[in-house]
DNA sequence: AACTGACCCAACCGCATCTAT
DNA sequence: TATAGATGCGGTTGGGTCAGT
């Protein structure tokens, strides 16, 4: 027995939307918010499934939207993380304001595709497409390409080498992700995967983005920066909330310095927001800046 | 003017994952 | 803990547009 369907696919309208749907659909994200797909349609009175008012916002309707050609400096950007993520375009979507998944997918495949073939490297592996060699200091030798190519090739290089693996940097990217959720409060990866929900919060630890910069002390910098978020753990059964356990994540994320840390303070901060954890507890987030 | 093929992008589909009960 | 429903994601498709012949 298979799943059922989505919607009545014999009263929904398909293709194109119409000025008047799309008004209807913005009518009634502006009065009710996001959320409730599937119950959404009936309510808008739009004669769609769930799933295509859900795609139809995220991609042509919300406000905050960027609209207009990717900038050279969009296009260097999809192409890192795309090295480092691979084909996870909402993730990469999430580091370019106002543009949405389905937008740099299919940019990726109309344009940088084909500006990474030119460059002469593989789109999918961004490694070059002719073979490469490496003299005793480890330097690309290859004249055919370009100053900025071989730092390309060296990007993707050095992320190997960092990590003494044989394995594909999608193999190493997994690893590294893998490994940083194992040593990590468990409580983490729950904090990915509601990490869409709360896009305020700077989780990039989360989601665990691997090096990608060849000064390790630099490196460590900017993920110290970065990685700045602390949070505590309340019983939920009890009100008002008592704090029972208090857990900083510059500790708990392997710095040696605690310096910048001000997790004490986070109580009195009524910008902070809370998650739910299934296991009865709370999480409590601080914005960096605060 | 008519045809053709390449290109582009909005939208669909199926599967994976999350969540509530 | 199991299950079904809801949502999210990535691959793919279909149709509009445009340039070349």
């Amino acid at each position: 027995m298979g799943r059922s369907p989505c919607c009545e696919k014999a009263h929904t309208n398909k293709g194109a939307w119409t000025k008047e749907e799309d008004q209807r659909l913005i009518n009634y994200i502006r009065a009710h918010g996001e959320g409730c797909w599937r119950s959404l349609p009936k309510a808008a009175g739009l004669l769609r499934c769930g799933k295509s008012c859900r795609l139809r916002w995220i991609n042509y309707l919300r406000p905050d939207l960027k609209r207009g050609n990717f900038t050279e400096e969009e296009d260097e950007i999809i192409i890192k993380l795309h090295s480092l993520l691979g084909n996870k375009w909402s993730l990469i979507a999430g580091r370019l304001p106002g543009r949405t998944d389905n937008e740099i997918k299919n940019y990726w495949n109309t344009h940088i595709k084909r500006k990474l073939l030119s460059r002469g490297l593989d789109p999918q592996t961004h490694r070059p497409i002719t073979t490469t060699t490496k003299n005793i200091n480890g330097d690309i030798n290859n004249n055919s390409y370009s100053d900025h190519h071989n730092k390309q090739i060296s990007d993707v290089n050095s992320i190997e080498e960092a990590n003494s693996s044989s394995g594909t940097t999608e193999e190493f990217v997994h690893q590294q992700q893998k490994v940083q959720e194992e040593e990590f409060h468990p409580e983490l990866n729950l904090i990915r995967t509601k990490k869409q929900n709360y896009p305020e919060l700077n989780l990039d630890l989360s989601i665990s983005l691997p090096i990608q910069c060849y000064d390790q002390n630099e490196i460590m910098k900017q993920e110290e920066e970065k990685q700045k978020v602390s949070y505590q753990v309340f019983d939920t059964a009890a009100k008002p909330p008592v704090i029972t356990q208090t857990i900083c994540l510059c500790y708990q994320l392997g710095f040696q310095s605690r310096e910048g840390c001000n997790c004490k303070a986070m109580m009195s901060n009524n910008r902070s927001t809370t998650m739910n954890l299934n296991n009865g507890f709370h999480l409590y987030f601080r914005p960096l800046d605060s």
